[in-house]
DNA sequence: TTGTAAGCGTTATCAT
DNA sequence: ATGATAACGCTTACAA
């Protein structure tokens, strides 16, 4: 066999000196020449294999070599030569949301620790269906769906890729959740504990499993008071700022007007709160305010919002971790556990008026 | 020349149904096989190229083809054979910074329907310079880099990479960025219409263009209405919501107090007004306090508070689609204009104090 | 218009 | 321990 044809733009000449040339990429063939081994060699001292059976000269020189010359490793050649991207896509309803700008950050931090770039995809603009097909075209190893009903998506797009669940449930992946329904019960506990009995419940009619079960903990504890949620005292509303403050508004214009409401997120709460603040009502002196997530938002609003704290940048990173182990050939462990909220009390709470 | 010897795991049986096989990838070979063609030609109708001189016959059979078996292109493979990854880099500062994720979701909306991924990299774990490192070695197309400093980074990794700068300059790299030497101006105006003479800005130390500029702006403006900023009235802070509340802190115990503050951005300017509520401070009879951003948070917040918007979205829409324009051949334009800014007084700021 | 052949940079499977 | 050789899935000359 002839020699191996001339490259067409050869990114290295072997007489330059060996130092990073600005804009030429540097392969695993340039290094190997340099380092006089075969290409293969070259490629197993480089691909930090751990079944790197290499003399230890050789791979002394390669490794020198291959500094010298500033080689980086082109990650989708190995890709595609390994069927993996070494990438995690994450698809959020809304980056706007700042709990899962955490849940994103989150994941960002572990997968890159571990190696792995991380695509981000809002659901806002494409459904999480077309992302899962453009993810899937990128080859990607694993995907991490937060809040999106899992449910409704594709069955053939979702063939044979690695999923990971954020706070929804699915016996057919595996998943990391907040005890959304403890969630619930925290709150109602806490304002049957401050004497509430006409309590009103605010969230999104939206099948996320977070939210009902964040709803179905809330009723549940009541129920086990004695006490029931009357329907004019459930109002739905998307899970937004925008939401909670119309839906306050509604429910300020009940008779009677329910003395304490838990908001499905914060937002909704703040939303609330600030219908409240226009409509002259004090909080928590005639109305009893209590979000769920905790975002640094419900630090900064006055008064202070009480919430149940969920750790979002937790539940991201345990997802990737998650993917992460999955893909390193750890078998996936049992059932993950819910992860714990804890009701935060600050301001937006007090004791039942008279 | 021999046959192609059999792959290792032929994906599709031929003689099989035409059905997408679930775990299965179908590629171009496949497709060209069942629409008895060859695979460049095949490669040829699906990479759906300008140059395409293929028989409408052809094309179209190839085509009902690979939709009936559910082909999806490989981008890594793709991206090997032409040397892009189809792939935008996005660096920030800080996710939890709600500015920066308008900013990550408006290029990711722009980059998404430019046929782009979007990798997104924090630089609070990583330094802006590994992440470009690894985005390099991903074959990146373009990166946008925002309100980090440029200057400070390293020279080799840049080299042949296309960069976008969010609200920084470097006359090395194209940008887009914001009108910050307006933003301070409009602040001071705003101000100073309002009767204020005594007053103050927070802002970080940090080399970040944009806040040298708003700085800078607010002091022009100040300066050209015959006032000075002494330096007990400069408060150094990080930029985020607890680097605004010490700085008011030190601020208050300042004799004579300023009467109104100007902060480098909303984070700062909330902890400034949270510490000025926890102080007893009223706001705005006492002090006057203006923001900049707008972000969400700015209306929520009691009272509402007085900022000056930037729209953050759009710098990111811009700055990807900038990328987007330059990978697709077109010519750079001229340096583009500064997104102009708007002040939007609201509650934080009052008549100066008599 | 189409097929043949080479090549992208890497990994994996064999002989040697 | 090392090196040929094939393969990953796609693009792109170039030849037919």
């Amino acid at each position: 066999m002839t020699p191996r044809p001339a490259r067409r733009a050869p990114t290295v000449d072997p007489t330059a000196p060996a130092i990073a040339q600005p804009g030429a990429r540097v392969t695993v063939r340039d290094v190997a020449r340099a380092a006089g081994v075969s290409q293969p060699t070259a490629s197993l001292v480089l691909g930090n294999h751990p079944t790197a059976r290499v003399a230890p000269a050789t791979r002394a020189r390669v490794l020198a070599v291959a500094h010298e010359l500033g080689y980086r490793p082109n990650v989708l050649a190995r890709g595609l030569a390994r069927g993996r991207s070494f990438a995690l896509g994450v698809i959020v309803p809304d980056l706007g949301n700042p709990f899962f700008a955490d849940v994103v950050s989150g994941a960002e931090r572990v997968a890159g620790s571990a190696g792995y770039a991380l695509l981000l995809c809002g659901a806002a603009e494409r459904s999480a269906g077309e992302h899962l097909a453009t993810l899937v075209s990128r080859q990607i190893d694993g995907v991490i769906i937060d809040a999106v009903n899992a449910a409704a998506l594709d069955e053939a797009a979702l063939a044979g890729v690695n999923v990971v669940l954020v706070d929804e449930t699915s016996d057919r992946w595996p998943g990391v959740a907040s005890d959304a329904l403890d969630a619930g019960r925290q709150a109602a506990s806490h304002l049957l504990a401050l004497g509430h009995t006409r309590v009103a419940f605010v969230g999104p009619a939206a099948d996320v499993h977070t939210f009902r079960m964040r709803e179905r903990g809330f009723v549940q504890r009541l129920r086990e008071s004695g006490l029931s949620l009357p329907s004019a005292m459930l109002r739905r509303a998307p899970a937004t700022v925008r939401g909670g403050d119309e839906a306050m508004r509604a429910l300020l214009a009940e008779r009677p007007r329910p003395t304490a409401v838990f908001c499905a997120n914060d937002l909704v709460a703040i939303g609330a709160l600030k219908r409240c603040a226009a409509a002259g009502v004090r909080v928590p002196a005639e109305l009893s305010l209590v979000g769920c997530d905790d975002i640094e938002m419900a630090r900064l609003v006055t008064p202070e919002l009480t919430t149940v704290a969920v750790p979002a940048r937790e539940l991201g990173a345990r997802a990737a971790r998650l993917l992460v182990r999955q893909l390193a050939g750890e078998a996936p462990r049992a059932r993950a556990a819910l992860l714990p909220v804890r009701l935060v009390a600050r301001g937006t709470t007090g004791p039942a008026a008279a």
